[in-house]
This record gives structure tokens, C-alpha cells and sequence, in this order.
DNA sequence: TGTACATCAGTGAACGCGCGTTCACTGATGTAC
DNA sequence: TGTACATCAGTGAACGCGCGTTCACTGATGTAC
């Protein structure tokens, strides 16, 4: 694991490790092949034995973010089970926890142009992740006034989007801070608001 | 206004408009202060009679972009008048509209790193156009039903986060699009759900 | 109307830089006997 | 345990490139008389 001497030990991570830090530091602009291979101890070139290039490091680093957080939403759904309600308000939660705790990896995923459908792998995990939200979203729907409730995917649709332009607008870069609400309470009350709006949570809780 | 030989005329617009191509085109990352020029039919070192640099360039396409914006978002509000509700709908459809209809200029704003404090000018255009959608979100508030309403600068946040995340994830790049609706179909429903939850709309109109 | 001159907006060559990538190489590691 | 050798993961020098920026310059424009 250590690197010892000529031979790293395990640069393939090392590299992804270095490229997250940029990239979540600098932003995908700021982010160079040279700089993280200098800050894993190795020449630039030496990461040609590990990956394509460029784009295929962000790649990985994106795809392992897919990865923990598929994770990270399945075990906040499981652990508002068995009611619909707190499990649906847990992936919401646990979106802007991610987003806070994996910053490089969050921008890797969501804002280094990568697509998802690059490669089959990062298409697969992306999909996994996306599939508990909906999951969450269908069982939850159930129990709202049948005639009004919208399709599912359009319900975690705007989930999602609300809890990534809360990401953008208010959680990154404490420079531009825009609100003088935190990100998590800004959010929370959203998708109470929301869910209050689908007649799933009474008027009055 | 048209190019005559020697002296272009009207460079410094010029040069505004290829980013604003060019950052709608490429994302802020692609675009280039040479290739601006050269898109405009100038050497690079033109730009420096108009411009500090590319940063500066790249400040100025934003802060026209807030001050169309800005003005959009006062004719949708001011159109919806005299209902608060309605002039609180026409903004939300305005930022979308923005969006879809000046990406260079929504990049410019939102995704190249430009701080809105970088100066004064942009820092008052910006805080303008944030003004209108706090007006429109405190109209509104009146009429919710007390005792439950949240500060309407919150409700203007989670109105611009729920536009803002449409638009990043389902508006963009038609390569990844991850959704069957339409951006506008899917703010308009979340729009409507929300203001349901705050009771500002009946629960069956 | 014509000339002299100041102002201004461009040119084009040059710079240093760091980038991603390639290549032949070499030092370290692991395995066969 | 010791030696020979194949494999592998790194080096380091070099590349071509386009970038942002600077500089002394020059051609075009506008103004005063």
C-alpha cells in the first residue's frame, strides 16, 4: 500500500485519490493529468500504465463516486424502512450529505462533462443509484391521493433537481454563499413543502 | 457596426457576443480568448485594447447575461400582474426560458466561475434580477395561509434551486438527457406541487 | 477643400508556460529450476 | 538457497500544441486650421 521505493505499491487509486482532491478543489477546469500524477510522487507518463488518459482517470473517479453513492442512498433508504415516507426523506438527505462529504467527486460525476454513457460500467452504477431514488419515489406515491399523483420518475425528477441546485446555488463556494439559510435546512423544507403539495405529509405536521 | 477594413467597427461587442457562442457551445472550459479573437477576425492582442484579459471577457458576457435576465424576469413578472400568483408562475417559466434561450449567457453566469462580486456592476445586476424573484416570492407569501409560511427568501431559493437543478440536469445536453419529460413540463408540475404545499394553490385546481 | 498632425485600434512576432502524450529505456519484482 | 531470466511499473527526455499576454509597430480615422 505504502509506496516503496521505484515501484508505488498501488498507484492506480493513487492516482484517482489525487485527481479527486483536484478536482474537487480546482473544479474539472483546474484539474491536470500532470499535477495529479506529481501529487501521487510519479512522473506523468506513469499514469499511462494505469489509464488511457485524461478523461479516462475522471472517468474513474466518477465512476467510484457513482459507486459510493448507489451506497449511500440504498442504505438511507433502507434505514427509513419500512415507512415510504422517512425513506424517501432520507435519499434526500443523504443527496446533500454526499454532495457535502465527496465534493471531488460530486463534480467529477455531475460536472466535469463526462457522460455516463462513456462506458457500460459507469452507465450500469449510474443507473444503480438513480434507481433507488425512483424506487423511493414509487413506493412513496402510493400513498398519495390517487387521481392528482404524478408518475414516479417525474417525482424523484424533482427531487433531484431541487437537491442539486441546492447543491449548486447554495452549498458550494462559500464566496457566493446566497442565502442566509443552510443548504440542509433550505432543502429539508423544500421537500416538506413538496411532499405537503402531493397531500402525502398532513397540512399541519 | 460592420467590419471596414483596418478598424472593425465594433469589436469590444463583438468579442462579447464569440464567447458568449463559445461558451454556450463548448462550456466554459472550452472556451478560449484566442478563439474568441479569431471567431471575431482579430488578432488575440486586440482584445487588449477592450478588455484586461480573458477573465474580464468573460465577466462582461455575464453581466450582460444578469441584465437580460434581470429584464426578463421583470416583463414575466409584470405581465402576471395583477395576480400574485400568476406573476410568481411567469417567473419561474421566464427562468427556464432564459436558460434554454441565452446558454452562453447562463453558462457565463452560473457555471464559469465568475463571482458575482467580482465588481460592483455585477454584483448590482445580479442582486436585481434576485430582487425580482424575491418580490414575486413575497407577494405570493401573503397569501399563504399564516403560521406555516416559510420567509419568502427561502421560498424564492427553493424556487430558483428547482429551476436551476432542471435546468443543469434535464435541459442540458441532449446526450445524457436522463429524463422522458420535458424541462418545461417537469418545473412547471414541481412548480404547481410546490405552491400546493404551501397552500397557496387549491388542492384540486 | 486641403494639409498636418494627434489619436486610436489594430497587427504580427515573440515570450514562456504547462499541458497531454510518446518513446526507448531501466530498475525492481517474481518465478523456474 | 542461488542464479537466470521474463515481466512489469516506473523514468526522463522529448514532442508539438495552443494558450494568455507583451511589445513595438503601423495603418486608419478624426480634427484643427
Amino acid at each position: 500500500m505504502a509506496k516503496r521505493g521505484y515501484h508505488h505499491g498501488n498507484l492506480r487509486q493513487a492516482l484517482v485519490d489525487a485527481a479527486l482532491e483536484l478536482i474537487g478543489a480546482k473544479g474539472p477546469t483546474g484539474f491536470t493529468l500532470s499535477e495529479a500524477a506529481k501529487q501521487a510522487g510519479v512522473t506523468p507518463a506513469a499514469v499511462y500504465r494505469h489509464f488511457e488518459g485524461r478523461e479516462d482517470l475522471i472517468a474513474e473517479a466518477a465512476r467510484q463516486g457513482y459507486e459510493i453513492f448507489a451506497d449511500l442512498m440504498e442504505f438511507a433508504y433502507e434505514s427509513g424502512q419500512p415507512s415510504a415516507l422517512s425513506s424517501f426523506e432520507a435519499t434526500g438527505r443523504a443527496y446533500l450529505a454526499f454532495a457535502r462529504k465527496y465534493p471531488g467527486h460530486y463534480v467529477a460525476m455531475f460536472e466535469s462533462g463526462i457522460s455516463v454513457n462513456r462506458t457500460p460500467e459507469l452507465a450500469i452504477v449510474s443507473a444503480r443509484a438513480n434507481g433507488v431514488l425512483e424506487k423511493a419515489a414509487a413506493a412513496l406515491s402510493e400513498y398519495a391521493p390517487p387521481g392528482k399523483r404524478p408518475p414516479s420518475t417525474m417525482f424523484s425528477a424533482h427531487i433531484w433537481a431541487m437537491s442539486h441546485g441546492v447543491v449548486e446555488l447554495f452549498a458550494r463556494g462559500a464566496a457566493g454563499s446566497r442565502s442566509p439559510f443552510s443548504p440542509e435546512e433550505l432543502l429539508e423544507a423544500g421537500i416538506g413543502i413538496y411532499l405537503r403539495g402531493l397531500g402525502l405529509v398532513p397540512p399541519d405536521e
